[in-house]
RNA sequence: GGAGGGGUGCCUGAGUGGUUAAAAGGGACGGACUGUAAAUCCGUUGGCUAUGCCUACGUUGGUUCAAAUCCAACUCCCUCCA
């Protein structure tokens, strides 16, 4: 609208879009790239994959055409990512769309992503195979409290500090002592990146009212399992076998549409734990945006238009301003 | 019509006289979050003028110092036989 948008702007500043599933981001994504001259970056941990456009309810090729988009579908779903892995590929995206003269508009509901791109993160070296693999097999054959054990005898400190029942970061600690011989809460002290962005950053965050968000993801679900095409895509996804821990097969509604697949689940029962596995999951995005993004604008407006109103103008004047 | 089983907190469901505001699970809600994060966890979950009180286990009445637990009637549901 405003013509004179990309010459009064510097090229150092980004737009951080943020919200929980269904809230309308990759919409107003769009909008403000039309608007602004940007480039949409991808910061949703599974929109990354290749394979699941439907199910992980990712911009279609058609929307993916009508602005840039950076980051979707890049990887194939036998890879995995993880959050330094995505903010290596961020940045570089981020760089390019800065030297191409375009503003970078990094959206997504991973809330971690936004964190180790504008706080940092321990810079840990890669596990190994062999290590990540023999503690993967001890946590399965021992359950947790081996693992805690463990790691209470090597860093005592990441021990008392993480609960007994949390897998996930219990096998993340331990390997990590055991590949570096330093704890991890060690590499946070000593080894933080610090924010990466480096320039001038604008938060934009949707909070929508809990009833309309919720209606809106039961609606979006049973569209895509009816016209949408998940349970096909879902299909073609289960006939490559991939391994069942990977990230991508934990899309939410793999397990349950491949369970029905294999008619181990009926279709209705599914339909019902998939759409409050998802409730749930926006839930904990919610909370996420509510307690660490404090210092985002953030609206509760229910459609584009009104989010156009609301934000575009906070956005005029963050490229002004950043070009003074 | 006959025989039997059963009605418990938002739901499922344990509990057969006292330490039961009531196990457990689910759901819901709240929170955490430094390399698989759509993941992985943690907490709360009858009400209050709160170290105590009130209300609660289908309804009403009864037995008892004391009942979700025993008795009676009523009511509703389920199974089987007609």
């Amino acid at each position: 609208m405003d013509e004179n948008q990309p010459q009064i702007r510097r090229q150092s500043g980004c737009i951080l879009l943020a919200g929980p599933t269904a809230s309308g981001k990759s919409a107003l994504a769009i909008a403000i790239a039309e608007e602004f001259d940007g480039v949409i970056i991808n910061a949703d941990s599974m929109q990354i994959y290749d394979g699941l456009r439907v199910l992980t309810a990712r911009p279609s090729a058609g929307e993916e055409a009508s602005a840039p988009h950076r980051l979707y579908g890049v990887l194939d779903p036998a890879d995995y990512c993880n959050a330094a892995r995505w903010r290596d590929m961020a940045l570089v995206e981020i760089e390019a769309a800065r030297s191409a003269g375009k503003l970078p508009i990094l959206v997504g509901g991973t809330g971690l992503y936004f964190d180790i791109l504008t706080k940092g993160i321990a810079e840990v070296p890669d596990i190994s195979a062999e290590v990540r693999g023999r503690l993967r097999d001890l946590h399965k054959a021992e359950g947790n409290a081996v693992i805690h054990a463990r790691l209470r005898e090597k860093d005592p400190e990441m021990a008392a500090r993480l609960n007994e029942g949390d897998s996930q970061r219990l096998l993340r600690a331990l390997e990590v002592v055991e590949e570096t011989g330093i704890p991890l809460g060690e590499w946070q002290k000593k080894a933080p990146t610090g924010d990466l962005l480096e320039g001038p950053r604008l938060w934009l965050a949707l909070t929508p009212e809990r009833d309309w968000l919720y209606a809106r993801c039961d609606a979006r679900l049973d569209w895509m399992i009816d016209r949408g095409g998940a349970l096909a895509e879902v299909a073609a996804f289960m006939a490559r076998r991939l391994d069942p821990s990977l990230p991508a097969m934990k899309a939410l509604g793999v397990p349950e549409l491949m369970a029905v697949l294999k008619g181990d689940m009926a279709q209705a029962a599914a339909r019902e734990r998939v759409k409050m596995l998802t409730r749930r999951y926006a839930k904990r995005q919610l909370t996420w945006v509510r307690n660490k993004m404090c210092e985002a604008n953030r609206s509760s407006a229910q459609d584009l238009e009104s989010l156009k109103g609301e934000f575009f103008p906070f956005i005029r004047r963050f490229l002004l301003t950043e070009a003074e």
